[in-house]
DNA sequence: TTTT
DNA sequence: TTTT
C-alpha cells in the first residue's frame, strides 16, 4: 500500500515533455499549506499521459489542485555519488480554482468542481 | 489502519448541536463528484469539537470541502432490528471556497486555501 | 478526489461471479479493529477484475488484508423504497497473511509481503 | 489536506531519543514494495510521543508495519547550502507481524492485528 | 451476519 | 433527501 492525498497550490508553471515512446510528463512542484497556519511544505510532483497533458494545459503557477498518486523514491548519480529523493506520482488532478475549471466531459480524466454559477454542469 | 480523504460540496447546510458532554457534534452530507463526469456519490460526515464549531458556523449548503477521517459504522435499532450504515468521521475540513475561505490563522483547527492573487509563490 | 485506505480481516469467505460482460467481481466485507481496542467497524468491500479473481483464489474468512479503494454509494428500490449504502471498491488489495502470502510475481496485481525471516533488509 | 498511508518494512531498528522537551522522538525508514514485484522505494519515517515509544519498543529491523501521517519536508543548511528532504510523519503505526504483535489493551496507541491462534483476542 |  |  502507498497512498497520497494533497490539496495544495502549484508553486510554478507545470511542464510538460513527451518522452521518447511519445508518453506525455510533467513535473511541477506543489505548496501544502499546514495545518496549524505556520507556512507549508513544499513537494515535486511527477504526472503522466493524458493527465499530465490536462495538467500542462489547464492548470498554470498558482493554480489549487487535489491530488491522489503515491510516493515514488527517485534515484540518480551525481558526482559518482548516488542521490536520491522523493517524488509523488499523481495519479488523478483534480482542478480546485474557478478560473481554470472545465467540466468533467471536456477534460478527459478530470473532476473538475466549478464556483462559477453560470457554467452549465 | 482507517483513512478517508474525499473533496465534494454540502448536500445541506451543517446541523450542530451540543452532546450532553457538552462535545458540538455536527452533522453533514456530501457529494463528491466521480472521475468521469457521470453524476456524484453521497456520504454522510460527522465532525466532533472545535472542527465541527468552525464548519457550522464558516460553511453552508453548496460549500466546496476537502475533508481527512475515517470510516465509521454506526449502528441502531429500529422496530426491534438492527440496522447500520457508513459514515466519515472527518477528522479535518479544508475550506475550498473563495466566499467562505478564511485564514489560518483565524480559524482554529482549519486549513484554509486563498484565491488571492497575491499569493507569494 | 475519493480515497480509502483499510487494513483488516475479511468477515467471511469472498464471493465471486462474473458479470454478464465477462468481468469477475467479488464481494466480501472487513472488519477494521479501532485505535484503542474497542471492538471493530465492519465494511462491504466490492472488487473488479483480476484483483478480484486472486482475492476469491487466494484469500478466505479471517484473511488479513490491505486494501486501497473509493468509497461508493450503491442505491438500489426495495418495496418501492429507494434504499442506499456505502461500499468501498477496491483498486488494490494487499496479502497481510503468512499463510496466503504469494510473491508478486506469481499473483498479477498483487504486493504480497512475505513474513519469511531471510529478507534482505 | 496531506495524508499519506504505506504498508511495509523497516529496513533498520527505530531508533528513539528524548527531545530537550523530554517528548520522544523516533526515526526509522520503509522498504514499500512496489505493485508489480519490482523492488522497492524507502522512505524515512520520523514519529513523536507515545507511539514513537512503542514502535522503538515493539518493531525491530524487518518488522512489517502499516502507517497512516502526513508528508513534510525537512530544511537544514550544509556547507552554507541548504538542503531538503521529504520525510513522513507518521501519525498512527499497526504492527502486521506475528512475533512483534500486541493486544490493542496492551499497547496504548497501537491497533495489533494477529496472525496467532492461541493469542485471547 | 461478522474478522483476529 | 441531495452539491456544483
Amino acid at each position: 500500500m502507498n497512498s497520497v492525498n494533497l490539496i495544495g497550490r502549484w508553486t510554478r508553471d507545470p511542464e510538460m515533455r513527451f518522452t521518447q515512446n511519445g508518453k506525455a510528463l510533467t513535473k511541477v512542484s506543489i505548496a501544502v499549506n499546514r495545518t496549524f497556519g505556520e507556512g507549508a511544505d513544499f513537494f515535486e510532483v511527477v504526472i503522466w499521459g493524458k493527465i499530465a497533458e490536462n495538467t500542462a494545459q489547464y492548470t498554470k503557477k498558482g493554480s489549487k489542485v487535489g491530488i491522489e498518486g503515491r510516493l515514488q523514491q527517485e534515484t540518480w548519480e551525481k558526482d559518482g555519488q548516488k542521490r536520491s529523493k522523493v517524488v509523488i506520482v499523481a495519479e488523478r488532478v483534480e482542478f480546485l480554482d474557478n478560473k481554470n475549471s472545465q467540466s468533467n466531459n471536456e477534460i478527459d480524466g478530470f473532476q473538475a468542481i466549478d464556483d462559477d454559477d453560470d457554467i452549465p454542469f
